[in-house]
RNA sequence: GCGCGGUUAGCUCAGUGGUAGAGCAUUGCCUUCACACGGCAAGGGUCGCAGGUUCGAACCCUGCACCGCGCACCA
């Protein structure tokens, strides 16, 4: 057995055996090896952003989907884990302008022109875009790279043409003229899904409006924008109101812009909420969804006073127009108060729309867009409703068909650049839509390129060669074997953006759903529950954390806080954690080694130990534990049990107990003892290789476990061993271990327990002797392993042990222990902690006497029930007994 | 307004009807021959509040409060 290093150094570990993983291709997916005895198991990555940066978000998403594949790869299956990136149109298009106004390139992306940005914008994608993908290797992810995909490849772009041709074709996707939401500061329309409703404090304006055919009379009216009243042209009242039922059909003077006060109708409508302000709303058909409907119910006219960018233009008149929609705000509360039109201002709050990305007020827009109504909704809303398509957790399909329930059509333009071109032709009247351009002269295509999501949303299957040709597609290998995907691993903040959006798609061309099981994963949320944003810089980087932990630490540390379906609280502890755990494993195996000795393959039954039995049997708790655990997707509860069993049981107790057989002198049991430490822990560096995967596999070579394995079951690569099983009935059996073995050594270590709780009561620190007054007969090598564990020297069986008056004692399971202290009692300290005890008995035992005297409760209960609180009385009684007796000793 | 989560030890969380748990943190002791990124031990909770069901409630039911999220939205 080779000799492995004091201390563990993850930088150089990982590294190495990222590269060998890589160089023997061990993450390369190959359909041609999927059959009925070697299933198929895939994921596609949620391409991260081209421009992006890994953050805690993709830490937690990315461990759990490699946990996922390494555990299917250990567990027989052909495994494809496909990645890529997102091209992320706005996003990346915003990045790399910023970047080439900082560098002085230019001021404005019209100085480069379409062509030319979009080449720059390349140039920046081919130098930066593998920045993730290289992070995303140094967390050990175990994705398929021979494979990676990028949304705006030449392949992928034909796939989203001939999906826009498609849809075009089914009379889906149409162009309109729409209200819309726009974003002032990125110049293009957005859909729905990607504006935040955002709590703002402002102002409720009220100003007065003459009535034109009754002078005198004046109309109230609130508003929050009163920068856009030169886009009114109308005002509305409740049909039911009474205060304004005659003044319907009257017309009232619009106060601005002040050199065309126009005369705008007074129209019913039942919009209206006549409770709200003062009952009459301004009428703004360019600048408000719902005024616009308004306007279109009584043929408004439609005034826009805004450009494109936010500021007022001249139709808002001389005082307005140049201002910025906010300083327009302002201004014209100014020009309302000169005239004496103001009445009131009072502070107010109000929901607005923000741009998601730009993080500015929307302008709900009147503009020539393309729309999509969504195909294949009815069995997309089936297949989550039925369970053939399970989301964990589960109520992520309640909001998945809530969404789906109220679907309004998709508006899947952009007025930016960097972006899969809308595949459509003018000419003249003439409109011409086709993957490729049209033959002839003259053509100019539509200018406009599709949201981002229009493009993600084919992910699944757009990544695996999919041409739409379905004879052809039926006998492309990769789409074959592994689409439909096994589980997708996402955050719900998608949940509308993409996921449901790649189900519809799925069906829509594929004809089948592209994931069977989608997991969402938590938020990540600091210390103090915020979520992990840049600009609160609360984001550690997560490059530096395994620089001072380890990737694997990082791993461990994100899982072990990531319970199913709950935002996650990150805190380095845990990471730090994830480090010591590595570091004891480490150490553990050490151990192992410093005792000598190959790799000892047989157990003999005969010479098992009690201990030997007992940790064999809590490695069989561990692995059901663990396994059901992530068939689960219980990633917290599956680190939980890994560092009990190993940390408390296999470390604290196993091994301590087994040095009572190491430090022995019988060879033979020494060996035995071995092979059980060996076995235990080949399984356990299974068990964790899902989440430790270069610690576990630098341990599987150093500790030899890899040598006499076949390559294809972990000769090579523990990520191919076989993913352990619990020894069934037969080979229990065929060791002789049975159920009660395990209660065995627990009483043993339960007298430990209350032994060194002596010790420490009376502050001894130093080896000292023990007596055990027993109740069974012990082999010898069992007070050898309490003689160990208590640190005792010596140990005393001595069944006829007399005590001298005040000799602390504590009743075990195993008979009464002794800490006898010549000439160092404490009677008074030795009375206090009895009398503890004392109390604690005596209380508990008469709750259980009080409970099984009652009637109401004797007549009602199970028998199990009843059998449980007749044993607790029992004990407790015997309990009390023995204390009263050493109460009693102590005079 | 509608809906969904959450509320248990200082912190992060397990615990779906039968003796309140874990890890971390804290405190004390220990440089014991794998590991101080370690070992041993100790202290610490009227389970958000109020009712109800039950022999028995952290757990089931009703209402409320607070925190977080989603959807909708009235100028």
């Amino acid at each position: 057995m080779p000799e492995l290093e004091k201390t563990y150094t993850p930088a150089d570990v990982e590294a190495r055996w990222y590269q060998r993983w890589l160089d023997d291709k061990c993450f390369v997916a190959d359909p041609a090896r999927v059959s009925e005895t070697r299933p198929a198991y895939s994921i596609v990555i949620p391409p991260p952003n081209v421009t992006g940066v890994l953050h805690m978000g993709h830490v937690l998403n990315n461990t759990i989907q490699d946990i996922l594949c390494r555990r299917a790869r250990m567990a027989g299956k052909e495994v494809l884990w496909l990645p890529g990136t997102d091209h992320a149109g706005l996003a990346t298009q915003n990045v790399v302008e910023k970047t080439l106004k900082k560098q002085g390139v230019i001021k404005h992306r019209d100085d480069l022109g379409r062509e030319k940005l979009i080449e720059k914008i390349w140039e920046w994608k081919e130098k930066q875009g593998d920045i993730i993908i290289d992070q995303l290797k140094k967390l050990g992810s175990s994705c398929d790279w021979s494979r990676q995909r990028f949304t705006f490849d030449e392949d992928y772009n034909r796939c989203v043409m001939r999906v826009f041709v498609d849809l075009y074709q089914k009379g889906l996707i149409y162009r309109g003229k729409r209200m819309v939401n726009w974003c002032p500061s990125s110049l293009t329309a957005l859909s729905d899904e990607e504006v935040i409703m955002k709590q703002q404090k402002g102002f409720m304006y009220h100003f007065k409006v003459e009535v034109v055919e009754a002078p005198g009379t004046w109309l109230t009216i609130a508003t929050t924008r009163p920068e856009t009243i030169p886009g009114d042209t109308a005002v509305a009242v409740n049909p039911k109101d009474p205060r304004y039922a005659d003044l319907v059909g009257k017309h009232i003077r619009r106060p601005l812009p002040l050199e065309n006060q126009a005369s705008i109708r007074i129209v019913a409508d039942d919009h209206v909420d006549f409770e709200f302000g003062t009952g009459v709303l301004k009428v703004t058909p360019a600048h408000d969804k719902a005024d616009f409907e308004i306007g279109q119910r009584h043929s408004l006219e439609v005034i826009d006073v805004l450009h494109p960018n936010g500021v007022l233009n001249e139709l808002a008149g001389k005082d307005l127009a140049g201002l910025d929609r906010f300083e327009g705000r302002k201004k014209a509360v100014e020009l309302l108060t000169e005239m004496g039109a103001m009445i009131k201002e009072e502070p107010h709050q109000n929901n607005v729309g923000f741009s998601e990305r730009a993080d500015v007020p929307i302008e709900p827009r009147l503009s020539e867009q393309w729309f999509l109504k969504y195909p294949s909704v009815k069995e997309s809303q089936e297949v989550v409703a039925n369970g053939t398509m399970k989301f964990h957790p589960d109520r992520w399909a309640k909001v998945f068909d809530h969404w789906m329930g109220g679907l309004q059509d998709w508006c899947i333009s952009r007025q930016v650049w960097w972006g899969h071109r809308v595949p459509v032709w003018y000419r003249g009247e003439e409109t011409y839509c086709g993957v490729e351009a049209p033959e002839g002269e003259g053509w100019e295509q539509d200018p406009d390129v599709l949201d981002t999501w229009f493009s993600s949303w084919l992910w699944p299957f757009a990544t695996m060669g999919w041409t739409g040709d379905k004879a052809h597609d039926s006998t492309i290998p990769t789409l074959r074997a592994f689409y439909p995907t096994t589980d997708l691993v996402t955050g719900p903040d998608i949940i509308f953006f993409w996921v449901a959006r790649m189900i519809m798609a799925g069906f829509e061309w594929m004809g089948e759903l592209p994931f069977k099981n989608v997991y969402y994963t938590g938020i990540i949320r600091d210390k103090q529950g915020r979520k992990m944003s840049k600009s609160l810089g609360n984001s550690p980087d997560p490059l530096d954390l395994i620089a001072t932990y380890s990737a694997d630490a990082l791993r461990f540390g994100i899982m072990r806080s990531a319970p199913l379906g709950q935002d996650i609280c990150f805190d380095e502890k845990n990471v730090e954690l994830g480090r010591n755990f590595c570091t004891k494993l480490w150490n553990a195996a050490r151990f192992r080694q410093m005792q000598g000795g190959e790799v000892e393959t047989e157990i003999s039954a005969a010479l098992l130990s009690s201990d030997d039995k007992w940790i064999l049997l809590r490695l069989n708790t561990a692995i059901t534990e663990v396994s059901i655990a992530l068939e689960e997707y219980r990633f917290s509860d599956a680190t939980a049990t890994l560092y009990r069993f190993f940390w408390s049981e296999y470390c604290d107790w196993y091994v301590e107990a087994s040095k009572a057989v190491l430090q022995g002198s019988d060879a033979k049991r020494k060996e035995n003892t071995l092979a059980v430490i060996d076995f235990v822990l080949g399984q356990t560096l299974r068990l964790f290789h899902p989440f430790l995967p270069f610690i576990t596999e630098e341990l599987w070579h150093g500790m030899g476990f890899n040598a006499d394995l076949p390559e294809n079951q972990g000769g090579k690569s523990i990520m191919f061993a076989v993913w352990p099983k619990p020894l069934d009935a037969d080979e229990l059996a065929h060791f002789g271990i049975l159920p009660e073995d395990e209660k065995t050594a627990n009483e043993k270590y339960e007298a430990v327990n209350l032994g060194r709780g002596l010790k420490s009561t009376f502050n001894i620190t130093k080896k000292v002797r023990f007596v055990l007054q027993p109740n069974q007969e012990l082999p010898a090598y069992e007070i050898e392993v309490l003689r160990i564990l208590l640190n005792a020297d010596p140990l005393q069986v001595d069944a006829a042990f007399v005590p001298t008056k005040g000799t602390p004692s504590a009743i075990t399971p195993l008979g009464t222990i002794f800490l006898p202290l010549d000439g160092l009692i404490d009677i008074e300290a030795e009375r206090a902690r009895i009398g503890k005890e004392l109390t604690k008995a005596e209380s508990e035992l008469e709750k259980v006497t009080a409970k099984l005297a009652d009637e109401n409760f004797t007549s009602k209960v199970p028998q199990k029930v009843l059998d449980e609180h007749q044993l607790r009385k029992t004990d407790w009684q015997e309990k009390l007994a023995k204390l009263r007796e050493m109460m009693a000793a102590l005079g």
